[in-house]
DNA sequence: GGATTGCTACGAAGGATATCGTTGACAGCA
DNA sequence: TGCTGTCAACGATATCCTTCGTAGCAATCC
């Protein structure tokens, strides 16, 4: 068994894959020891390696040989992996209410205006984007989802 | 004796954690039976004991005596473990922008007009708030350290 | 009083995570 | 040809998470 999907599969990303992750969509790719130094030479190499055939396991990334090294390139979307994230806590920890959500983030941090300005006009998108307005029954009292389908995180 | 804080302290909330703590963020507080049930009778009751047993050792929650049982309450707000989960998420998944997350999340589910003229609502009083000159401190060293163990996930 | 019931406490099993040490392959070089 | 440095693979270890089984304890019921 080589690339095939293992039992790791669906399982969720852990802390430490998501710093390889992390290095991985921001650079776009990264062999080993790119990895490594990206991650400031904290962890050994073996580990990173280690980590990153978990997530090659797991089809999170796939990777492709470089000369004698191997080059690895992230399979996931960093988009749908903070999709999934941000569900889990929109529904665990603010019992489904994005506002609380959007409310905690502008409270923990400072925003300039042009941010400010660019968030508003995603809002703008959004509500243009054809609303249901029928049904109002939201996620209002989604608190408990509890073992639906795997996709947790 | 109580309170005393143990080796897990500082080490995050887990998957299992935070369900209990969604429900007592819920509910305000609970027994272990109460708990249980509201997760759906899906675990064991000593696997929600021993669970609460745990958040206690990492002072997320405490307990009362009540009657026979008792009753657990949280010690941690639920604003501030989603605010640290929110910062890991903004730097690991969004590469420090707020304005990404934002952007996911507006993606994945659809809003009423309510929520988002409430969600606008947000965004003024976020900017109306502007820094008191000088530095701007750029991620949550907001000073309230309050011996808050993080959650992360 | 003895049995039952509803608790908490203790501890162990099974699996996952995170970190390395070691090994073997291989290319480049003296 | 033999040494050296880089790299992936394998295996070991320590720690954690999650789940129970079982024991002990107090109140309640016949």
């Amino acid at each position: 068994m080589s690339g095939q999907p293992g039992k790791r599969e669906g399982r969720g990303l852990t802390d430490r894959e998501l710093d390889m992750m992390s290095v991985l969509w921001r650079e776009g790719s990264g062999t080993v020891a790119e990895v490594r130094e990206a991650l400031g030479d904290e962890v050994g190499y073996t580990t990173v390696l280690k980590i990153l055939q978990i997530l090659e396991e797991k089809g999170a990334v796939r990777h492709e040989q470089e000369g004698r090294a191997y080059r690895y390139f992230p399979l996931i979307e960093s988009v749908s992996a903070g999709g999934r994230a941000l569900t889990r806590i929109v529904n665990k920890i603010f019992h489904g209410s994005a506002e609380m959500l959007l409310a905690t983030l502008v409270e923990d941090r400072e925003f300039s205006e042009e941010e400010i300005t660019r968030m508003r006009s995603i809002l703008d998108r959004a509500e243009r984007k054809e609303t249901p307005a029928s049904g109002r029954a939201r996620l209002s009292e989604t608190g408990q989802d509890r073992r639906v389908p795997p996709a947790n995180m």
